[in-house]
RNA sequence: GCCGGGGUGGCGAAAUGGCAAACGCAGGUGACUUAAAAUCACCCGAGGUAACCCCUCCUGCGGGUUCGAGUCCCGCCCUCGGCACCA
């Protein structure tokens, strides 16, 4: 090497110089496929935050890149685009704290992520960019939304909310965490407001069960399982004493879900959540000042005290309830272990086979009545005498005390007193769900509206100050061609203390004439998913003026090959926009019932390692393992003096014996090690603007690959991004140095070169297809190695290693490429092949085992029989050596892997 | 508590049931250099021997299946995610 020219790979001006050349020439512009199989391959796009983009983001989108680069150059035709999920909670925030109007604060930040994006070279298609906020974009989100109307799958309800007066909205379930907002931790209280909600639980089932039609990651089909939470049983209906009657003159019965009817005459009891709608209406005149204490204690519980207290509590109501099938009498009791919103808000109580309902009983005072044995001949006398059972027999088994009922098994059982309740007119098999109707409508400013109009009654004009009262019970759609329905310019965005949103101070905008007529505009907006249900369709057809996109170029195009994001994203996002492609394909607006075939997540990038010290007020370093790490500040466990973290260099840790950290120059003090997610608060967060500035963006992707399997969650190391910056180095200088006149069968190492390249592309090829970039990049670094040794190395060995380099490194692929004397650009050079004849050598090298034990290596021809290998290895001195004296038991010979001889 | 993922050198990691540690970082030695950086070459799990050969041990812990286990089975421990009274 020395003679050469050791020029090092300048990063900057060759990467501007290919992303110049690639902006001008469009290089990565999808055509329309025609004839050539189709790939279309999806990030989850971002949401362009002040902040920018984290090194988090690129390591999804590199995975992409290289999987569309890759596809490419195979002859697919590919779909890659890049847009953004632009509405939501930050930029207004900005935009109270600040005035900015969020609109300047998005077009901001979109262009600082776009220019991220550019440096680090990614092939998408600009032309398709979608912005979520644009008018063109969100007149389909609104005409989605009319079609959820149309179809009766948007309605309103007054929903007892999570209202959080701070942000002044309201926040899903999920955006709760412990009583306060997962935004911003501020309180969050529960209060009735009127709301739009999107009835997805008429999807459960479809959503569940066309699961198995996509090739996901099995947890995640998991989560969603899980948190549509479909159970089977029966819905068994209890009479009521003396009934009072609510809604008509019907008296009230209580409908309950049970997955377990079999358990029916265990009942000793019923429960109701303090949230249930009856609850006054059953409750005795002497109980009433009880229960209406311990349903107001209940309201003012936070999710915080119902956690911390797991003993169960209720009070009775003094009255009962029939049993559908024998008749006799059942208390009623209200208690907050019944949650309000599942089901009918009440429960059978089965304290005998329920854990929670045996707790209760317990601690109330209820009798417990066994009705279940287990099924098991062995045992046939496990009856506990009344009273006695000290825990709950939760598993099916056999029946008893259940009058005609008692022998059958639980699973007989179920069937026959289902059937026996529906005879009876007291019940029915029936499912029940976790999955609740997802709350659709924001009280924000930066969000589409909902192209809803109320009528009015008004004395005059309402946006003059006239009194006015809106009738929300008529909700009237916008027709399509209003759309679409943008949002007033405020100069205030604050929500204020009106629930119903910024919006309804802007009156200009909020009321509208018709025939003389008013009507006022929905002052709800849509939350943030609303974009993102969606924006995979609007990529295949982005400037579509009349639909979402084109049914011919959907069916085209449909479904998404591959999408790459977030393990985060695994319910929500992922279920509402599975959710709403199911609406569009019963519309008939695409044309397949489900929108991601495959789906991977990549796993998360955290900082780098750090190591902690925990100290006392002394400054005494005191060993991990004394330390309490429950208690805030962590306290010594001796005498509970409270402790402080302080950090320590790498430098100045050692490894003991046992694999903890401790202090070099202290041994015995264990230190905390541990790599932390990356967080502004930690100061631990990774910029690729500044790794592009020291390594360029083909060693930052290269970095991101090369780290570990893409789904693994791996601690980042700046210092290690060393090793893919000097195989940039390396790869440049061997396409610099290639020599043109010579071919590989004509250079000295042919036949093992010849092999290397051949072994490298399908190692390669195969590794890309299976997303293994790691290994992958290993690879590269191998065949990169064995052409740096060579001598001379030939043009198309050359070529070989730019054109498997180029999906990972792309700007240095093009560089390799000019270098070789070919013209711009490698994308359109065709994917090298492979002779899976050429990748194996004539003779292998196999290990001689003795009873597990490696003891001689045998040089051979592929392919001999087992008696040729034997004799061979018996003639190697050490194999013999250890044959000495002992007998042959057995001989395995795995053709041309390996030989194992066991002997005694 | 339940459901998932994971525990392999100083570090990131690799390994269709078939030679554990490929590839990379850090470290060490040498070459080049006035010197440093960069680059290049070699070494680099632990212990015994200690110059080499060689031997022994080693994939969180304990069992099992197998000629052969990091990989499969059973029982634990630790760790990271998710869910958490769902009747």
């Amino acid at each position: 090497m020395t003679e050469r020219n050791q020029q090092r790979y300048e990063t900057q001006t060759i990467e501007a110089k290919w992303q110049a050349y690639w902006e001008a020439h469009q290089t990565f512009r999808t055509e329309e496929s025609g004839a050539k199989p189709k790939a279309y391959i999806l990030d989850m796009f971002p949401y362009p935050s002040g902040a920018g983009l984290h090194v988090g983001h690129p390591e999804g989108y590199t995975a992409t890149d290289i999987i569309a680069r890759f596809r490419r150059a195979q002859g697919y035709c590919v779909l890659h685009p890049m847009g953004w999920d632009a509405f939501g909670l930050p930029a207004e925030q900005h935009a109270i704290r600040t005035g900015t109007h969020p609109r300047e604060t998005t077009v901001a930040n979109i262009a600082n992520f776009r220019r991220q994006l550019k440096a680090l070279g990614f092939s998408y298609d600009w032309s398709r960019e979608i912005d979520t906020t644009s008018p063109d974009y969100v007149r389909f989100t609104q005409w989605i939304f009319l079609k959820l109307f149309e179809r009766g799958l948007a309605y309103q309800q007054e929903v007892p909310v999570n209202w959080c007066a701070e942000l002044g909205t309201v926040l899903a379930n999920e955006e709760v965490k412990d009583g306060l907002s997962e935004v911003g931790g501020y309180p969050v209280t529960r209060v009735p407001l009127r709301q739009w909600v999107l009835r997805i639980t008429a999807y459960a089932d479809r959503l569940l069960d066309d699961l198995s039609l996509n090739e996901w990651p099995a947890s995640t089909k998991q989560m969603q399982e899980a948190w549509i939470g479909r159970s089977r049983g029966c819905q068994v209906r209890f009479a009521v004493d003396q009934a009072p009657q609510v809604d008509g003159d019907e008296p009230l019965v209580l409908d309950v879900f049970t997955t377990r009817p079999d358990t029916l005459f265990g009942v000793t009891y019923l429960a109701l959540a303090p949230e249930h709608p009856h609850l006054k209406a059953l409750t005795a005149a002497d109980q009433a000042n009880a229960v209406a204490a311990y349903v107001e204690a209940a309201r003012h519980r936070s999710d915080l005290d119902r956690k911390a207290a797991k003993t169960k509590s209720g009070v009775p109501l003094g009255t009962c309830a029939r049993h559908p099938l024998s008749g006799e009498p059942i208390p009623l009791w209200v208690a907050d272990y019944v949650l309000g919103d599942y089901g009918s808000g009440a429960v059978m109580g089965v304290p005998a086979h329920d854990e929670r309902d045996f707790d209760f009983a317990t601690i109330c005072g209820l009798p417990i009545k066994q009705v279940i044995v287990r099924d098991d001949p062995t045992r046939a006398a496990d009856i506990a005498p009344p009273g006695v059972l000290d825990a709950a027999v939760c598993e099916p088994g056999r029946l008893v005390n259940s009058a005609e009922f008692s022998g059958l098994t639980s699973d007989a059982a179920s069937e026959a007193i289902a059937a026996a309740l529906e005879a009876a007119s007291a019940g029915k098999v029936a499912v029940q769900y976790k999955l609740r109707d997802w709350v659709f409508a924001r009280q924000r400013y930066w969000g589409e509206p909902i192209p809803i109009l109320f009528p009015v009654e008004t004395t005059g004009d309402p946006r003059a100050g006239a009194d006015y009262r809106i009738d929300y019970s008529q909700p009237i759609a916008l027709n399509a061609s209003e759309l679409p329905l943008t949002l007033p310019d405020l100069e205030d965005f604050r929500p204020g203390s009106d629930p119903a949103g910024a919006l309804a101070r802007a009156l200009d905008w909020r009321f509208v004439q018709r025939d003389g007529r008013w009507f006022a505009r929905e002052t709800n907006t849509m939350p943030q998913w609303a974009g993102s249900c969606w924006y995979y369709l609007r990529f295949i057809d982005p400037h579509n003026p009349k639909c979402i996109a084109d049914p011919t170029k959907l069916r085209e195009w449909l479904p998404v090959d591959l999408y790459v994001g977030g393990a985060e994203h695994a319910v929500l996002h992922l279920l509402y926009a599975r959710f709403w492609h199911k609406v569009l394909f019963d519309v008939g607006a695409v044309p397949t019932p489900e929108p991601f075939a495959k789906l991977v997540h990549q796993g998360m990038i955290l900082g780098e390692v750090e190591y902690g010290v925990y100290r006392d007020a002394t400054g005494q370093p005191v060993s991990r393992t004394d330390v309490d790490l429950r208690a805030d500040p962590p306290v010594r466990r001796a005498d509970s003096a409270p402790l402080s973290l302080e950090r320590v260099a790498p430098d100045q840790v050692t490894k003991n014996k046992r694999g903890d950290f401790e202090l070099a120059r202290d041994a015995g003090v264990v230190l905390e090690a541990r790599a932390h997610k990356m967080s502004k608060s930690r100061g631990n967060v990774v910029s690729p603007d500044e790794i592009i500035q020291s390594f360029g963006a083909d060693s930052m992707r290269l970095y991101e690959m090369f780290m570990g399997p893409l789904e693994a969650t791996k601690p980042w190391n700046t210092q290690n991004i060393q090793g893919v910056r000097r195989l940039v180095d390396r790869a440049y200088q061997i396409a610099r140095s290639a020599d043109r006149t010579l071919r590989v069968e004509d250079c000295a190492e042919s036949e093992a070169l010849t092999r290397a390249l051949h072994r490298t592309v399908r190692k390669v090829t195969e590794d890309i297809e299976a997303l293994r970039f790691n290994t992958a990049i290993s690879a590269l670094m191998v065949l990169t190695q064995t052409l740096q040794d060579l001598v001379r190395v030939p043009q198309a060995a050359a070529e070989t290693l730019a054109l498997l380099m180029h999906p990972f490194a792309p700007h240095l692929g093009e560089e390799m490429w000019a270098c070789l004397g070919h013209p711009p650009s490698i994308q359109s050079v065709p994917w090298p092949s492979f002779d899976p004849a050429l990748c194996e050598s004539d003779t292998i090298e196999v290990p001689v085992q003795i009873n597990g034990k490696v003891r001689g290596r045998l040089t051979l021809r592929r392919g001999l029989a087992e008696a040729e290998v034997l004799a061979q290895a018996q003639s190697l001195e050490a194999v013999a050596l250890n044959l000495e004296g002992k007998a042959l038991i057995k001989t395995v010979w795995v053709p041309d892997k390996i030989l194992t001889l066991v002997v005694r």
